[in-house]
DNA sequence: AAGGCAATCAAAACACTGTTACGGTTGCCC
DNA sequence: GGGCAACCGTAACAGTGTTTTGATTGCCTT
């Protein structure tokens, strides 16, 4: 098993930073823990030292990963136009996304219930969410979006249409001739517009 | 390498059924074809003559779930309201993917630029995509929708929102205490309604 | 109709992977 | 300083996908 915090911070620090190198432009797939030591000169034991197995590893890796995003989205500051904000929010995803795509895989592809699971996953994810479930909060307080729901159900539709289209574009499931690019903005507009009034019945 | 149309067809099914069954419980990582051979009474180079290596055989996988999805999709009847009807091929498209989870995962989360890349990909991808683009276009007939933009980009902002929820609800990110089945339909009404009327321009 | 030939499947070897057990060295604490 | 636990290098284990080898088989041509 992994005995945690002793000795080589260092060694810690050289083996995530490779290992993050290595998932950040070849996938998690393609992560060897023989040619991780290797590259960093020690041995696989160091790895289940330190981290315990690949999964540790991993885990790592994600909390990395959602700390880089949890600050792409602090970046993004706060305007007196809230529904904007959230475009904004939106746009900041898709950047990051674009920019770290194995990271983002990590994050929201290959995770299959491992890390979220976890208390400290299930509090990444709401770190993750609380920018954009404020956008929303300010967002009804201007009159911006309907206040018969609250602002998490909201946020997470907003959330889950940027996720759905990068990811589409990011897994190469778009159709043919159809850039996401040009549709991203529209679709978070329509989507914005769309929660501006109305509960489940149907008038604007 | 492989040689595909001669002898054994019936080998063949055994493989892909057996193959599908283990890779529809347990995923694609836990599909081992030494395990897979055994279990069909056959051996490992059966596979490679005839689906080439792992990826060949989960590329017909990936066929096969695409049929099942295609098939899923057209079940649902088109009725006088083609906005509701693309409530509905969402709501179907939420059900396939929760009673399928792992051929869902085939289709559109750990693809990663594996079969949609080639011409029967992109085919295939078309072919899911047609039933959402023809409601959106009668939508548009209907004056339920905004005429100023192609019905490919309003039909990919519902599939996005669909496959975003989905898709977050699938691999565990939802934020704690916020079930996706209750937001479901509320959201794609809300982009419905999004995409009612107006532009790129923000009025109503 | 019989022989030759290419294709198909079985068995084993190869090059990997993650993981675990074993030892020696090292650094800390009493 | 001496005892002791922890860290890390080496090597073995179990499993994977893939390739090679070889034998059987079924089809096709002469």
């Amino acid at each position: 098993m992994a005995r945690l915090k002793t000795h080589d911070e260092a060694l810690r620090l050289r083996l995530i930073n490779r290992a993050a190198a290595t998932v950040f432009d070849r996938g998690t797939a393609a992560l060897s823990l023989r040619q991780l030591a290797a590259d960093v000169k020690t041995s696989t034991s160091a790895v289940y030292s330190l981290f315990g197995n690949k999964a540790g590893l991993l885990a790592s890796l994600y909390q990395e990963a959602a700390r880089l995003f949890v600050a792409r989205l602090a970046a993004v500051s706060s305007t007196g136009d809230p529904a904007n904000d959230v475009i904004r929010l939106g746009v900041a995803y898709r950047e990051y996304a674009l920019a770290n795509p194995h990271l983002y895989a990590i994050l929201f592809l290959e995770s299959a219930a491992q890390f979220e699971s976890t208390e400290e996953g299930q509090r990444q994810i709401v770190e993750m969410y609380q920018p954009l479930v404020d956008a929303v909060r300010r967002g009804q307080r201007a009159g911006q979006f309907t206040t018969e729901l609250d602002p998490e159900v909201v946020a997470l539709s907003c959330w889950a249409a940027a996720h759905g289209l990068v990811s589409l574009e990011l897994t190469g499931n778009q159709p043919p001739g159809l850039p996401i690019g040009e549709s991203y903005e529209r679709t978070l507009h329509a989507l914005v517009r769309g929660w501006r009034g109305a509960g489940p019945a149907g008038q604007p």
